[in-house]
DNA sequence: AGCACGCCGACT
DNA sequence: GTCGGCGTGCTC
């Protein structure tokens, strides 16, 4: 247990020792202060002078010794909020080192919430104080004093709305001391789960798997992997290891890839423990983070459910971790510091001594490659459960059955919707693209309506009647005359969105309800939940939408997915396209059929024969991903080589281009060591800067951090350069 | 990240 | 002549 509570035991520091505090500034480091008459203990939250300015942060150790004595100033402040955890700060230092990213910037995300430094206040009330002998006792007053004679402290609104009285009478009264204001402490939001309510009934292989967490639960570090096609019944069996380490007295956390869409989860959450756990992600409102944080400092919210940057949490004592969906490429930050949280909670778990179960339908090829290599536990759950059979997969070939010229949906696909609307069943149609058409160009002159900023074109949003760069949010009306060759009106769309395969649908079925559930449409948990609603309630029968529709509902009435262009992820050259796009079908077939009703999968597609259209038509999961982990090992990409990027941006392309070129002479070489680029990266021009990028690539046996450290270290910086590095990059858009 | 210092355009 | 634009650089 000492590893999470803060103790008072020495290394402590007293009048005049020189400390190091880091603050959460991306500085190169923490600086050195004097302490104060306060004792200091490592951890500690103080406030100290910075520049013109004060600042909080962290006591991280003894001072470095290397700045003039002259130059210190004394801390001005130790802050009373609980300091900050051995294990939290060398989870701090952890990243910074793996991520290159100074470790002030790390220490941001772990303090992202300052204002919970300070003391919470409490609730102020009211009670009857002293009745000053010359007070008017109006009706009004008399209805309060009435009411609060042995009554406990209400607070001002609810004293006027229980009496009847405005709350001017109220305040009135507190004026003249009639009333006596009191603190109450504030009353908790997070409720405890129940852990006597009944559990799901547990297959042999659930239980099999759910007896091994429960077990993991007491036996500090461990990393286990459950393995199960979508409708296994995955969240059942980590639930009972959730149940097994609330009843030991320790906190959970579960991450999810986009909580903003978990309402099936919580649900699902509070059948189990008759509570919602509580919640982390961007959209909480600052009173509810402040307190989120606090209540997790505190052990008072035993389970958190939330985002990557839950990681960050100030959890009191944190016994189990789950990341669910692990595959899920959003776990993967890429601006500010770039981490992996999934790769982050298992360091988090070593730290905190602590079991981390990953779990995922498409498990990852680097968390595969952990399994074979005996460092995580494999679970595997076979059978979908309650009956329900895996859906049908068919591979629709344009070639064969293109959809007629203009339209997007072949017609087998549109057969299949007919008999599914027909039967009165629900059905899916999924596509990866926001908006109307993704590229509008002048019939007359070819003219592409483009972004100014970023490489890339402009998607028409018919909806909103506009063109948007979905890179950095430019925006135009749709002009009428083309910049190009001034003809008027003289404009197509090329390409479907969803916007577009919606208005095709929209043709071929009038009489169906039809719903677009994209991140336009639909942001925010609220909207997501109403939308989940609408399609369980079943007042929708076709559910058009991207990426997000794709992602662990539960729909029981819905039988028929089609995919309208599965081969768009493959584009583009990315080493893990395949694999990405192997999960994301085999994620959005899972919603077809979870229930009593078959359900059928149409892959629209120009390669039918791809290994992945082959292995998921077939099922043959473990040979497409035995046959991804062969490619990558041949020529030493993740997980068996390592990689990382280096993005240099800046706003004049001559000085870019001149920095790129003296750090290409100085690139690392040998020790199987390979450098590619400088190229422009990407999106060789993003939100206004340029862009190139370097990759490199060393065996795992060799030190990237080091590496580039040095690389970095042997060309001096350039003002107006910036150079951020990615360890293991996901995204090569 | 702030906040200061610093060197060039339109105002009293 | 000043007020102020935000570019560069420092903060223990």
């Amino acid at each position: 247990m000492p590893a999470e509570s803060p103790t008072s035991t020495p290394p402590f520091f007293s009048r005049g020792d020189r400390i190091a505090v880091l603050l959460p500034l991306p500085l190169a480091g923490a600086y050195d202060y004097l302490c104060g008459t306060e004792a200091l203990h490592p951890g500690d939250f103080v406030a100290v002078p910075l520049g013109a300015r004060q600042a909080i942060g962290v006591v991280w150790g003894a001072g470095r010794g290397d700045v003039a004595a002259a130059k210190l100033k004394p801390v001005a402040a130790r802050l009373a909020a609980r300091p900050m955890s051995r294990v939290t700060r060398d989870f701090v230092d952890w990243v910074a080192s793996y991520t290159m990213a100074p470790a002030g910037a790390v220490l941001k995300m772990a303090m992202s919430v300052p204002a919970a430094l300070e003391p919470a206040a409490g609730l102020t009330a009211l009670r009857l104080g002293a009745v000053p002998p010359d007070l008017k006792l109006t009706a009004a007053r008399k209805k309060v004093l009435d009411l609060m004679a042995g009554m406990p402290p209400l607070a001002a609104a609810d004293l006027a709305r229980e009496a009847g009285v405005g709350v001017s009478v109220v305040k009135g009264l507190a004026d003249l001391g009639a009333l006596a204001t009191v603190e109450l402490p504030r009353p908790s939001l997070f409720a405890v789960p129940d852990l006597s309510l009944t559990r799901a009934e547990l297959s042999d292989s659930q239980r099999l798997a759910a007896d091994t967490l429960v077990a993991a639960v007491a036996g500090g570090f461990s990393v286990s992997v459950i393995d199960g096609v979508t409708g296994s019944g995955k969240t059942e069996v980590y639930f009972e290891a959730v149940a097994a380490c609330l009843a030991a007295g320790r906190q959970v956390l579960v991450l999810l890839p986009e909580i903003a869409l978990s309402a099936q989860w919580l649900e699902r959450f509070k059948r189990r423990f008759g509570v919602v756990p509580a919640e982390w992600h961007s959209d909480l409102g600052d009173a509810r983070r402040r307190e989120t944080w606090r209540a997790v400092a505190s052990g008072e919210a035993q389970v958190v459910v939330g985002a990557r940057s839950a990681l960050f949490l100030p959890y009191r004592e944190l016994g189990l971790m789950v990341v669910d969906e692990e595959h899920d490429q959003a776990f993967k930050q890429e601006e500010g510091v770039s981490y992996h949280a999934r790769d982050m909670a298992v360091v988090r778990a070593r730290l905190g001594e602590i079991p981390l179960v990953l779990a995922s339908a498409t498990p990852s090829l680097e968390t595969m490659a952990n399994v074979q290599g005996g460092r995580y536990r494999l679970l595997h759950l076979p059978d979908r459960h309650a009956g329900a059979s895996m859906p049908e997969i068919v591979a629709v070939d344009l070639r064969r059955d293109p959809p007629p010229r203009g339209r997007w949906l072949s017609p087998i696909l549109v057969a299949a919707l007919e008999e599914t609307f027909a039967a009165g069943e629900q059905a899916m149609l999924y596509l990866n693209r926001r908006g109307y058409a993704p590229l509008t160009l002048c019939r007359g002159c070819g003219h592409r309506l483009q972004c100014p900023n970023c490489t890339a074109w402009l998607v028409e949003h018919r909806s909103a009647g506009r063109l948007i760069c979905h890179h950095c949010g430019y925006h135009i009306r749709q002009p009428r005359k083309c910049p190009g060759c001034e003809a008027e009106d003289s404009f197509v769309a090329c390409g479907p969105g969803v916007e577009r395969v919606a208005e095709e649908a929209a043709l071929l079925f009038p009489d169906i309800r039809m719903a677009v559930m994209t991140s336009d449409t639909c942001a925010g948990p609220q909207a997501a939940a109403e939308f989940v609603r609408a399609v369980s309630a079943h007042e929708i029968d076709l559910l058009v939408g991207t990426q997000i529709v794709a992602k662990g509902y539960h729909f029981p009435m819905l039988t028929a997915v089609g995919v309208v262009d599965a081969d768009m992820g493959l584009e583009g050259g990315d080493l893990r396209a395949g694999e990405r796009t192997h999960q994301l079908l085999s994620q959005v077939s899972g919603r077809a059929g979870r229930a009593e009703r078959p359900g059928r999968v149409f892959l629209q597609t120009y390669q039918p024969d791809h290994p992945v259209m082959q292995a998921l038509r077939s099922g043959e999961r473990d040979g497409f991903i035995a046959r991804e982990a062969e490619l990558r090992r041949s020529c030493a990409m993740p997980p068996y080589g390592r990689l990382a990027a280096l993005i240099l941006s800046g706003p004049d392309v001559a000085q870019l281009e001149g920095f790129a070129a003296k750090l290409s002479r100085a690139a690392p070489h040998g020790g199987g060591v390979e450098v590619l680029g400088p190229a422009p990266a990407p999106m060789a021009l993003l939100r206004g800067k340029h862009r190139r990028r370097f990759l490199i690539k060393v065996p795992r046996t060799v030190n990237i951090q080091a590496t580039l450290r040095q690389w970095l270290t042997r060309v001096p910086a350039v003002a107006g350069v910036r150079v951020q590095v990615d360890i293991d990059p996901y995204s090569f858009f």
